[in-house]
RNA sequence: GAGCCAUUAGCUCAGUCGGUAGAGCACCGGACUUUUAAUCCGGGCGCCCGGGGUUCGAAUCCCCGAUGGCUCACCA
């Protein structure tokens, strides 16, 4: 670094602009490539950052990464005259430049750019790290994300990938008349999932505000409201623990269709995750870390209760007290919470014994009752709601249901929520008014879906951590020494 | 929040039994006009994550801390 300030005080000594301006290139570097047979010959402009030189004495190659890929330029003494190729070497790694010159193909066959003219259009003061093995301390990856994208093509790709899926969801959305909608972030409640909020304060109004932990009960108002297909994809945020599978704020999308049910919900999740990956990858077969995982729909359904059967050997669907349910999880050695209900402890079997197990896309229904405030009643039997979940490579992915249009029914629910918290569990749900009010109004019944749009990422680029999907993850604040 | 592991040159990494710090790439100087991890010759490069301790002597052993990774817990 100190040896590229000398050059850059040089340059400004001789009057000369290290930060360049507005430069117009001709072509990309890979329409270069793809446009050979035109282009032989022919003069182009281009512009990039070099990220690697092989000097040969009298005549230099360099590369020439932009936006698209490398370009090779041949840069000659007896070209460029022996003043201005001496101003080029000195030129550094990391260096941004524009060039005109001629295309052609060396001998070895790479097409080529003899470069007739050549300006600096940024000078990098910091080296590159290591241009064969990149930079690999993850830590850094992380924090410094413009590095690790300059260096590392593939996590280039990743968050292209990561555009393009977004961009599918939308398409395949909005083909089915779907609206999207923009709700608000900060919350006088911070409601529609079990989860502690991030508070903040609105100083003018003195207020608590909570940052957002789900969309859903804003969404269900514009049901209400008339809009009957509507989304929002934006970030959520939780104030919960960090993971592989867990960042505080986080992509989500959650979609409302009046009229449809959760059944109709399997079905728009199977369709929508095919035509993503379809559009992204050019196929529904895909690979995680080795697996292959097929996402053809139809996807398994299987209910909750019958999961456990099938994965823990152990039968809930009788009737049964609370008590005896505790009694028979601790026999089974569950950990229990003291607020907890039948509803809680079918949870905990399935959660303990058969998450795992879903490792190919797979629509776990028929949650209980009491984790589903806000879930329809199964009609067959009360104690379970008209609500799934889908695992794929043994993650939840997101969750959906009938939606429950019943203001009393809510009013109930939400009364039991807040007894839950009562009795210590701190992310229950909170009484929302206003919400109750508006299904009060009348909302259509309808299926909602929420999806985390991290973890779909993850699974359709093969990434192995939901950071390595964000571009700029949360880390923790580096102590100053 | 708990356990285990890691942290050494700009980057990627070695460093044996505790004895004055190493390689490749990058960088600097030189040779070289079709290379592509160019090659060849020469050179400089360090708060060994931080702070204590043990020791004649610590990158190395011990303790505390920071940051990261993994696993677990939490979290649908």
């Amino acid at each position: 670094m100190q040896v590229r300030l000398e050059k850059l005080d040089a340059m400004l000594k001789e009057g000369k602009n290290p930060w360049g301006g507005k430069f117009e290139k001709s072509h990309d570097n890979t329409e270069v490539v793809a446009n050979f047979a035109d282009l032989d010959g022919k003069e182009v402009t281009l512009a990039g950052r070099i990220m690697a030189v092989r000097g040969h004495g009298k005549a230099t190659f360099v590369d020439l990464h932009d936006r698209t890929g490398k370009m090779q330029l041949h840069v000659k003494a007896d070209v460029l005259g022996e003043d201005r190729y001496n101003d080029f070497s000195s030129l550094d790694l990391g260096d941004i430049i524009g060039v005109r010159g001629k295309v052609f193909r060396t001998k070895r066959g790479e097409i080529t750019v003899q470069v007739l003219e050549a300006m600096l259009l940024t000078k990098a003061l910091r080296p590159l790290p290591d241009k064969w093995h990149g930079l690999k301390d993850v830590d850094r990856r992380y924090r410094q994300r413009y590095v690790d994208l300059i260096v590392n093509e593939d996590v280039r790709d990743t968050f292209v990938k990561r555009t393009k899926i977004i961009k599918a969801i939308r398409q395949f959305l909005d083909d089915r008349g779907y609206l999207e909608v923009e709700t608000p972030v900060m919350h006088s409640l911070a409601g529609g999932a079990n989860a502690r909020p991030f508070v903040t304060h609105h100083n003018a109004l003195d207020m608590t505000l909570y940052l957002r932990i789900a969309l859903e009960l804003h969404l269900k108002r514009l049901l209400v409201g008339g809009f009957e297909r509507v989304y929002e994809m934006s970030k959520v945020f939780r104030n919960e623990g960090i993971s592989t599978r867990h960042n505080p704020e986080f992509t989500m999308i959650e979609l409302y269709e009046a009229y449809s049910d959760m059944e109709g919900m399997m079905e728009i999740t199977e369709e929508m995750f095919a035509y993503v990956a379809k559009e992204v990858l050019g196929t529904t077969k895909i690979t995680y870390q080795g697996t292959e995982i097929d996402l053809t729909p139809p996807w398994r359904r299987i209910s909750m209760i019958d999961a456990i059967k099938e994965y823990a050997g152990i039968d809930l669907s009788g009737q049964m007290t609370d008590e005896e349910a505790l009694k028979l999880a601790k026999e089974h050695h569950l950990e229990v919470e003291p607020s907890w209900s039948y509803g809680h402890v079918v949870n905990g079997f399935f959660e303990k014994y058969c998450e795992e197990k879903f490792i190919q896309p797979t629509f776990v229904y028929g949650h209980p009752l009491a984790i589903s405030p806000l879930a329809k009643k199964d009609q067959k039997d009360p104690r379970f709601t008209q609500r799934f979940e889908f695992f794929i490579v043994a993650r939840e992915h997101g969750n959906a249901f009938s939606e429950l249009n019943d203001p009393i029914d809510q009013r109930e629910r939400f009364l039991d929520q807040l007894k839950e918290r009562e009795a210590g569990n701190d992310e229950a749900h909170v009484m929302d008014e206003d919400f109750i009010t508006a299904l009060e109004y009348g909302m259509p019944p309808a299926g909602g879906l929420g999806i985390g749009i991290d973890r779909m990422v993850m699974l359709l680029t093969d990434q192995p951590s939901i950071r390595d999907v964000i571009l700029f993850p949360h880390m923790r604040h580096k102590e100053k020494d």
